[in-house]
Parts: C-alpha cells; sequence; structure tokens
DNA sequence: AAAATATTTGCAACTTAGTTGCATATCTGG
DNA sequence: CCAGATATGCAACTAAGTTGCAAATATTTT
C-alpha cells in the first residue's frame, strides 16, 4: 500500500467515526496501521514522524479512537497501555496476544480465536473475551 | 478459618517456597488468602492492619511470591498491577477475570475455565494462558 | 542461646506513565 | 472564508512503581 493510500484509508475511517481530520489522527491510525503488533505512547511518537509529538495529544488521540471503537487496548505484561488497530478482531473477541517469556517480545496471533466463554449461571453477561497467551517464541526456541 | 489458622497455612507456604518467614509476608499473604478478587498494592496495604506498609516492602514481597508462583498478577482494565494467589488457578491456566463495563468491578470466575488454545503450527510454545471477561455483572443486570 | 551470616525492611529520592486546565490552533459546515 | 466546534500543545501535576543503602529481622552455625 501507497503512503496516500494509506492516509486515504485512515482518513475514511476518521470520517466514518464522525472524528474530526486532523494530521495527528490520521499519523497515528498510519503507525498503527503498518504495526504488527499493539503500541504504547512512545513507540507510537517514535514512529509517527512527527516531531514532537505531544504525548497528552497522544493519549487523547488514543482514547477517542478507542470510544469509537477503532482501536483496542492490548493487555500485555508491560506496565503500559499498548494500543492496535481492532481490525483484527471480532466483535467479541481479539485475537491472542502472545508474550515470550524469554525475550518478552508480543506477537499478534491473529489467525486463531477461542471459542467464546460461556457465561456461567450466575447472571453475568459476556460482551468481549480477550486472551494472553504466554510461553516461548520461535525464535526462542 | 481462624486467624492463627490462616497464619500456620501462611508461614507453610512460605517455608514451602524456602522463603524467609516475615511479618510482612505473612500479612500479605494473609490478606490476599481472605480476598475474593485481586488487589493492588493500596488495597493490600489498608486491608494488612499494618500501619505504614511501606510501599516498596510490599512491592518487593509480592515480587517475591511472584517469582516462587505463590501468587499471580492479574490483567484488567485498571492501570495498577493486581495480584492474587495462585491457589484457583491450574498450572497453564488462571482462572478468568470479568469486568463490569457498568460499575468497574471486577470479579473472579473461579468456576469456569476454557479450553486451553492450541499452539498454531508456527512453532509458539504456549505455557500459561490468561482471560479477561467484560460485560454486566449480575449487579449491574 | 549468642554469634555469624543471609535476607528483608524502611526511607528518601527518583523514574515512568498518564492526566488536568487552559490558552491557542485547527477543522468543518454553511 | 467565517463562526462555532473540536483538537492541540504546554506546564504542572498525580499515581504507580523502582533504586540504593543503612538498619532491622530471620535463619544458621557454633
Amino acid at each position: 500500500m501507497t503512503k496516500s493510500e494509506l492516509d486515504i484509508q485512515a482518513r475514511k475511517m476518521l470520517k466514518a467515526a464522525k472524528l474530526y481530520c486532523t494530521r495527528g489522527r490520521v499519523a497515528i491510525l498510519k503507525v498503527l496501521m503498518k504495526a504488527d503488533k499493539p503500541l504504547n505512547q512512545r513507540q507510537i511518537a517514535r514512529r509517527s514522524g512527527k516531531e514532537n509529538f505531544d504525548k497528552v495529544t497522544i493519549y487523547r488521540t488514543l482514547e477517542s479512537l478507542f470510544e469509537v471503537g477503532l482501536v483496542h487496548k492490548a493487555f500485555i505484561e508491560k506496565r503500559a497501555w499498548h494500543f492496535e488497530l481492532a481490525h483484527n478482531c471480532t466483535k467479541s473477541q481479539c485475537h491472542p496476544h502472545f508474550t515470550c517469556t524469554r525475550c518478552g517480545n508480543t506477537h499478534c496471533l491473529t489467525g486463531m480465536s477461542l471459542p467464546m466463554a460461556e457465561s456461567p449461571h450466575r447472571g453475568f453477561i459476556i460482551h468481549r473475551q480477550q486472551v494472553r497467551l504466554e510461553g516461548l517464541c520461535p525464535a526462542c526456541v
């Protein structure tokens, strides 16, 4: 995908979500479209190409994108929040995230999905399910 | 279980794990034994009964307990790390944690367990699986 | 039971992640 | 291109967690 196609795609997503189409939002969406794993604020800033991309703006932008469902928060071992595009997820389930206990890297296992948990008979209504896996990645044997 | 029985239990666990049996560790284990959901540092401090329980000590204690497998870290929506006793988990899987999107409370669904994820044929070796659920709790309809 | 050794604790200071308030800049529809 | 709506950037702040080190507490040895 060329640079401008990504751009157009990002703008479409924002328009569809009825969000102002600003430089910052487009930049963040493009970063996330190119990413192969959830990223935190620092990583997004570094990859955005935008010098001095203010962290407050990044957090607020991610929050807006999250609210309209364009991005998800991933739960990984690290302390900081990590964000990713929601396009590889179904409505009720994200793909699992795998974290290697040896090298610490996180991978999206987009190919797989677990059966959805069944509500136990206690009145819990389950809307979404997120799975975190831990073990050894191919590079660490 | 009476107070001293909890105490004895805690000391046994520490001894079995070859950890020094200190006041602080016993106190934290007792708090976690009585808890019905994962707790963070503040909550542990408040429930420990120990005035001025230093947060550094709490974090370091939890870390030691984590290293020997006595406690687990739960991944919930909140920013702080939450810890719980590992006794309701199998070796490869904790019970799922349910967070209500309305009231924000988290519950341990200890009764249920999901089938373990299958390693996709890409060389990932899965050791552990953690599941986070989201939806409405009984109290929020 | 006291001494010697090993480990943990508490404090102060620090780092990192994320948030708030507000003035300024940028968008979008008309 | 103007008015109103929304987003941005800055400075200052809060909350969560960490580091180094001296003092205190556990365990082991004698």
